[in-house]
DNA sequence: TTCATTGTTCCATGTTGATGGAACAATAAG
DNA sequence: CTTATTGTTCCATCAACATGGAACAATGAA
């Protein structure tokens, strides 16, 4: 496991990256469920998936801005970047989270 | 020709089509030139591609409730569907259309 | 040390979607 | 009718990307 992850600064952060990165339904999914867990790991979210695809649309997720990884211990701990994109581009990822199903957390 | 197209209803617009249809390089381009245009046909936007190609890319914004297509002798002019947009996801049309770029009329 | 857990990396495969030429359709003008 | 213009549709090709197995790396526990 690499210890170090690469986060964008919030000037790095740019729109058509961000949108390719949302634009997929299984990342979609990981934003809504951090949206709703407040913070989860990789493993957290599998769901029957193999652990190498979601690693590699959490990397995607990473490399755009939308999320940060915090390690702790074994496990890697996803957050989203809400106050960056917020700041960056404001009213987007709010008007993406207002679409969150409401009962995802029990779908997992 | 096909004189007629679907333009779908307001409930019908979802976000992940949406979100993939806005999250390609000539599909932002060809929103933002809207956007300064105000109204544009497929021929004026081409700049050096094929016309089945844009032809293609407004279909894809078409169907994703982006635009909508008003045909007008031989010319089919589209728009920006910007109020159903903002109706239906409030915030995330005006957070894409804030990153258009200033001069972009005349690079037309 | 040994084992379990977590996540990454590598690699091959498959699928989706963009590209672009060609033929066609629709409208308008001469 | 003929011609020009506009845009669609069909089709083949190509590239980008998602998928998923396998091996590996890193941390922690027994």
């Amino acid at each position: 496991m690499a210890a170090l992850y690469h986060h964008p600064a919030p000037e790095e952060i740019t729109l058509l990256p961000l949108l390719r990165a949302v634009a997929d339904p299984v990342r979609l999914g990981i934003i809504y469920h951090l949206h709703s867990l407040g913070e989860a790991n990789c493993t957290t979210l599998l769901r029957g998936r193999p652990k190498s695809s979601m690693s590699h649309h959490f990397q995607v997720l990473r490399e755009a801005g939308i999320l940060q990884t915090r390690v702790e211990g074994v496990q890697h701990r996803n957050t989203l970047r809400l106050d960056v994109l917020e700041e960056r581009f404001p009213g987007l990822m709010s008007a993406i989270l207002r679409e969150c199903p409401a009962d995802l957390p029990e779908k997992i």
